[in-house]
DNA sequence: GCACAAGATGCAAACGTTTTCATACAGAGG
DNA sequence: CCTCTGTATGAAAACGTTTGCATCTTGTGC
């Protein structure tokens, strides 16, 4: 059940069915139907192999996540295989654990064919380059998403996490908190600086003094959350609001302030960022801020598609809006906070 | 940089490379250093497509699931992955958003070569098959995972469900329960009557009559589970416990009861079932039957590189413990509910 | 010293496509 | 009637591996 069959079948070479495949405007309408017929009849369907081979052309991308548990990657890699298989491509799952070598051997795929372009959603670039040459050049089609890689001319894909953030903290300064913490995502994430920015330039724009326990360090898990919230509990001066920097810690913390007895938000307000599923699902429900994560996915996608047929995008990077959602984890600063 | 180029470098012929990197013990120790090193100095891959043409093997499996965004199939396909890398495969992500077109789309690509083997974790099986000839031997290496499709003979790998769905409506018994509602979960899904199953065992082993106003339909979405309880709240009798067929409608059955004032579980207990991550951080935080999903994928892999390497495994049916995890949102049956 | 086995290696033919180049034919313009 | 252009097809050469078979070498037992 090879072309040759099909083009013994149908009376005509084995280019030809090829070019009816591929190419049906270079063949005649007649031989084209005849070609048509033939591959219904015998159910037949191209090697990828064959093809491959040939057009060195594999039809898979790899998307490379640290990890596809959480549900803003889940979300994302939905979006990202929806896209793909709408434009005939296949998607190679790459899940790193959090390991570098991991994200090596999935860049591979690319470099031995076995992918035909990469959607990165870690903050690395696991290529080797040369330092001297120019490195967009040395790159295969690529974007970057989320932790985006701070590259010029690198095709990215994010919602503005700075703008973001500094709606979070905009939205409690106009509680009337003023003792507001931070609590921090993965150190290396570029994510987390860049909300760590937005809220600073929120507090500034006040004419807030930042005081640096408020800043608690985190890593986006829940028990980082957790840990966070303790050790804010334990400051002389409390802050009336905390901003975590993703709905796992802002969960965690919750859980940790119930544990003690507040009361969200008479007594503390909290946030969050990304709007997860289970956010809204939370009591009290949680105030965060959302990020499209179809779109997301979908434009990283198209983006990538972009460069496979070999135009290099205009636009290379896709900013998408985020969206402040206020629920019922916040509220006006407490007056025993004011006063104090 | 093809096999021949390595040939050319380390002064010995193709076929010597191919040994080498496939069936070192095929070629003397010298040659093999010479051409190893010049495999290193090169940095050479073989291609992939020229291998798969020749050998048929694709070193894909693909992975087949409703909707990787919920908690319990996140987890299991990240197991997956794991082991597959470990075994050298790779693996194509199948998310079917509930469509059967899609399933076929999936179950497509090992029929085309595409995937050596697939896992399926969707309640049917994809292919076309001609009725006359035994099932078994019309399918591809295959293993059916979760919602494991009774076909006797075909891998299979899941906890007992019904086992699980009974400790838990015993559970609840043991609690005092006797009006102990059943929230149902997608009416396609074999899982579901399982553990329906379960439960009715539970209860008639109590010697308990099932009011059929307890049983509710449901489809393992929360936004169910709220419409779920809301029917619930309506009856006369209300039931003092509610068995929800899996976490996400336990937590939206929490939220409706927060939003009626009741007391969870000083006026109803509230059961899950998967543990997902978010169970134990709700309020009051979730009893629940534990998954082991990463065991469940981690197995389902094992099943099928059996067959991918020819052995057809003794035990087709791998069953995993589930564990009863008592939290706080299960307690004794309140006082009037006894008397009434 | 000979036959034979075993161990290494090479040759060359696949595997199933795609695509360049050449050919064939038909119609148009002179 | 001849040439020219354009359209439709086919022949054949890749693409990069793997592997059956043949060959060559070396060692072993008699």
């Amino acid at each position: 059940m090879g072309i040759k069959d099909i083009a013994a079948l149908s009376g005509v070479s084995p280019a030809t069915v090829s070019r009816t495949l591929r190419n049906p405007e270079l063949v005649n309408k007649d031989t084209r139907k005849k070609v048509m017929k033939a591959v219904k009849e015998s159910g037949y369907r191209p090697n990828r192999f064959g093809s491959s081979l040939r057009t060195r052309q594999s039809g898979n991308i790899v998307v490379v996540m640290p990890d596809i548990t959480h549900q803003v990657n889940a979300g994302i890699i939905r979006a990202i295989e929806s896209e793909a298989q709408k434009h005939g491509y296949s998607v190679l799952l790459g899940d790193t654990q959090g390991l570098i070598e991991r994200e090596r051997h999935y860049a591979d795929m690319v470099n031995s064919g076995q992918a035909d372009g990469i959607l990165l959603f870690t903050p690395r670039l696991p290529f080797d380059v040369d330092p001297d040459q120019p490195l967009l050049k040395q790159l295969p089609p690529l974007v970057s998403g989320n932790e985006t890689i701070p590259v010029e001319g690198l095709c990215r894909v994010s919602v503005n996490n700075t703008a973001g953030a500094r709606a979070a903290t905009e939205y409690l300064l106009s509680l009337g908190h003023r003792r507001i913490a931070a609590v921090l995502g993965a150190s290396d994430a570029p994510s987390n600086q860049e909300r760590l920015d937005g809220y600073h330039q929120a507090m500034d724009e006040a004419g807030l003094q930042v005081d640096p326990q408020w800043i608690v360090a985190g890593d986006y898990s829940t028990d980082s959350g957790m840990a966070a919230m303790e050790k804010l509990l334990k400051l002389r001066q409390r802050p009336t609001a905390v901003f975590c920097f993703n709905d796992d810690m802002a969960i965690g913390a919750l859980n940790v302030l119930h544990q003690y007895g507040f009361a969200i938000p008479q007594d503390i307000s909290v946030m969050g960022f990304d709007d997860i599923r289970y956010a809204a699902l939370m009591r009290p429900a949680l105030t965060t801020i959302h990020q499209p994560l179809e779109d997301i996915g979908r434009a990283a996608m198209q983006l990538l598609l972009e460069q496979l047929n070999g135009r290099q995008p205009k636009n290379n990077y896709v900013e998408l809006p985020f969206e402040l959602i206020v629920r019922q984890s916040t509220g006006p600063v407490p007056l025993q906070g004011e006063s104090e």
